[in-house]
DNA sequence: GTCTATAGCTAGATAGAC
DNA sequence: GTCTATCTAGCTATAGAC
């Protein structure tokens, strides 16, 4: 089980970096093997079902990190201000300072969402109740924690869309900065 | 100059209508083809640079759209409360309460902002000199005025983003009701 | 498990009749 | 200005040698 030229997490990861800059419609398999440094007919043995199946994975593997990295650590024992404080430094890696896109917010769109809709939800549901639970922690009403995991969720997304759409990732910065403002405890 | 089965207006509206639906990459000539009513040759005789020069169309009509209804309505002469709903009551509409994507986030992918950045980039920025201006009307500072502004465009783009992902576009309505919601009078 | 080669199709784009 | 017909290139996907 392991004559393999990459490993499946490479190989993965390699994926996840195509689909989230280019999309679902935008990456070829050409493009997705070259990614890879495999050729098409690998890919096709190890993803029988082709892209979507490529695409799947990827989206599968995310949701793991999300679980372990996002609602894992924000559902932690240590202090609400140090998981608040990884939780954002993550954030800022995972989008390399906001100049790489969410691969969720790539796969978005019509074609994605007719395949992999339930993936992206969960996915999106898990970064909702990760900040939930961090706002709990900080003191808020469930209402009130819960509508500012639903704000920082939406600009987590937005600001990705308009710091690529205006070439400025400082937008991406400063949102990120004060959504962390808005986590401080309530006495 | 009226020999037309369609005139310009309404076929670049149905090109709108795709590319923000399915993006740039998903749109295929076919589709654009029959969501205006015309054959594809029909198509090149108007735009001869092909799909390329539709986009480009659409979002100059865009951005005309942009700068009447919202960078002019937002630097209109009216009481500022009244601009502020009238405006967010557009914004409603013009995303169908969250059920339509945005062209502009739509073509924020790397494809689109490889052919049509400048275009992009002058939209957003009308939509931010227009909050902006808003926000100065309501006895903000410029830098005040200037940080809500950018709030705006933000959640405007990821509450689309999001409700699309979860399907909830309820996310979208609660978005906008917060973001109106900041813009009171400053005694 | 990875490769070369290729099938079958649809993409974007063009030619020319009306 | 719109159409039918067609070109070429690229796409997804498969067959079969190593």
């Amino acid at each position: 089980m392991a004559n393999l030229k990459y490993s499946q997490n490479e190989v993965i990861q390699s994926l996840l970096e195509v689909f989230r800059k280019v999309g679902y419609d935008g990456a070829s398999l050409q493009q997705l093997a070259n990614a890879t440094g495999l050729k098409k007919s690998s890919l096709y043995h190890r993803f029988p079902n082709g892209k979507k199946q490529m695409a799947e994975e990827v989206l599968k593997a995310v949701n793991d990190w999300v679980k372990e990295n996002i609602f894992g650590l924000l559902h932690g024992t240590s202090n609400p201000a140090s998981r608040r404080d990884q939780v954002f430094s993550n954030i800022i890696e995972l989008y390399a300072e906001g100049k790489t896109p969410c691969i969720l917010g790539s796969l978005c769109t019509e074609s994605g969402l007719d395949h992999f809709s339930p993936l992206i939800q969960d996915a999106f549901d898990d970064w909702l109740s990760g900040f939930t639970k961090l706002g709990i922690d900080f003191g808020l009403t469930d209402s009130d924690a819960k509508q500012l995991a639903e704000e920082v969720i939406i600009k987590i997304q937005g600001s990705l869309v308009v710091s690529r759409g205006v070439k400025n990732h400082q937008i991406f910065l400063r949102a990120i900065e004060s959504l962390k403002d808005s986590y401080k405890m309530k006495e």
